[in-house]
DNA sequence: CGTGGTGTTGAACATTTTCAATCAGCGTGG
DNA sequence: CCACGCTGATTGAAAATGTTCAACACCACG
């Protein structure tokens, strides 16, 4: 483990965080975030209440049923929402990528464990102080809507791939999503050859695709010797055809694009 | 067919509406849909756009990718919204209960199958006035925003469902569901014995929970064979324990009680 | 009294999980 | 430099779970 991070555990610890000084107007995320569409007298509201916090990979966010003062947006790194049964079962509900909300206004607690996939930095609100602006200025509330409806068809999609689909395409979804990420990024529609790193181990993909981590490893070998997807590492993918691997997914061809 | 659902459906398929008159003051799902939080003026406002529609037990409400140019609040009656796959796989996504919303403002086009389990009753707006009154009335946008959170948690907890659990307590689970409805209708917490009515037939059930309709029969009724249930008819279910069942669905002594 | 919709049950089969062994990469310390 | 141990990943064989296909039961309705 390295120092500065040591440092950062011994902060949080403490209750104290991160005071890096990073001007919403120069935000990585400005323009995705829960504040997209604020004025920029309204980013000057927002500077005001927020706090940066960071966290390392496999460190914990909250867990569930933790009092929970702040909401957040994901700035950069991957986070994981998962739920846990009793006797261990645990189902990722839910993946965090920079511009993703975390929390839920008007709740204190947390519903779901949130996780650090990947090192991540938050950039977040005391709930009081953004529950009022949010009665103040109808920009963050109307974003926080559109933000949930599309959570809500992401979570939807979700459900048709766990209740529905098998083991092979479970893995090529995902892979598919991972890719139209990827491409989104760079301002692409995913086409033709691409490469691309999986940001999850296989016990997470198993924990978000509702299978045994042995089963995601044998269907990404499957894959591989079928020569739908090439390896580089164990995480680095390569796809010599998008199309085929969409085939494989099951998905309609437009492949749920709704916007 | 009965002759009056027969003229309804003359009525529909003619692009004309049911001109009931019912007084939003006077409506069964005043505090529960998306008005519930709005003054007196706006239900005005709000009745001068609204219109009802009804349909049959089985019918289709909008097939996904068709136009629509509507959202409107189930007012009475159970509807469904599934999602297919090109094979025919299909998985329900939502179950939609009185007061609950359907559609999506900001999109003209189904983004999922609805369907009418059992005869419904809606109270649509179209859509372009609807978004107008979302913008002057926050109470309106601050409700839906408060459902959809609410919805997103219910598919977050259905993944969980879809994704880890075993037959047996996935039809546990749904029983549950249903318990737990029927006992907030009459603000009773669920507990020791109650009677209730299943909403759905098994194959429905199995399209909900991600199994087939063989599976459903076998688990409802090893479940009878258990004493956790007893069954009155296919449809009536007798839980002459209600905490024992709750143990079968493997949820959480609370189970996910989260407000 | 036959018919269609709905539900149940059985037996063979397929898929995924479980348990266990082994491997590959990588940083550490002798 | 190399053996060591750690984590993440792969592979195999046996077992469990759920599906498929098929037969049949129940019952409301014409």
């Amino acid at each position: 483990m390295r120092e500065d991070s040591l440092t950062q555990i011994n902060r949080r610890q403490q209750g104290l965080h991160d005071r890096v000084e990073v001007r919403c107007a120069d935000c990585p995320i400005r323009y995705r975030a829960v504040c997209a569409q604020c004025e920029s007298d309204e980013l000057t509201q927002l500077e005001q209440i927020k706090f940066y916090r960071s966290f390392d990979a496999g460190q914990p966010i909250v867990w569930e049923g933790d009092r929970m003062d702040f909401v957040a947006s994901v700035v950069t790194g991957v986070a994981s929402l998962t739920h846990t049964m009793e006797d261990g079962r645990t189902q990722m509900v839910g993946l965090l990528l920079p511009g993703d909300f975390l929390g839920r206004p008007g709740r204190d607690r947390a519903a779901y464990n949130a996780t650090a996939v990947t090192k991540v930095v938050l950039c977040c609100f005391r709930m009081k102080p953004f529950e009022e602006m949010m009665r103040q200025t109808p920009h963050i509330s109307h974003r926080l809507l559109e933000m949930t409806l599309d959570e809500l068809d992401a979570a939807r999609e979700w459900m048709l791939l766990l209740g529905r689909k098998t083991a092979r395409e479970k893995i090529a979804s995902f892979i598919v999503i991972v890719a139209r990420h990827e491409a989104a990024l760079q301002k692409l529609q995913p086409a033709g050859w691409m490469e691309l790193e999986l940001p999850l181990t296989r016990e997470a993909m198993a924990t978000y695709l509702g299978l045994t981590l042995e089963t995601v490893s044998r269907q990404v070998s499957a894959l591989k010797r079928d020569g739908v997807i090439e390896l580089k590492g164990k995480r680095k993918v390569i796809l010599p055809d998008f199309a085929r691997l969409m085939d494989e997914a099951g998905d309609d061809a437009d492949g749920g694009m709704l916007d």
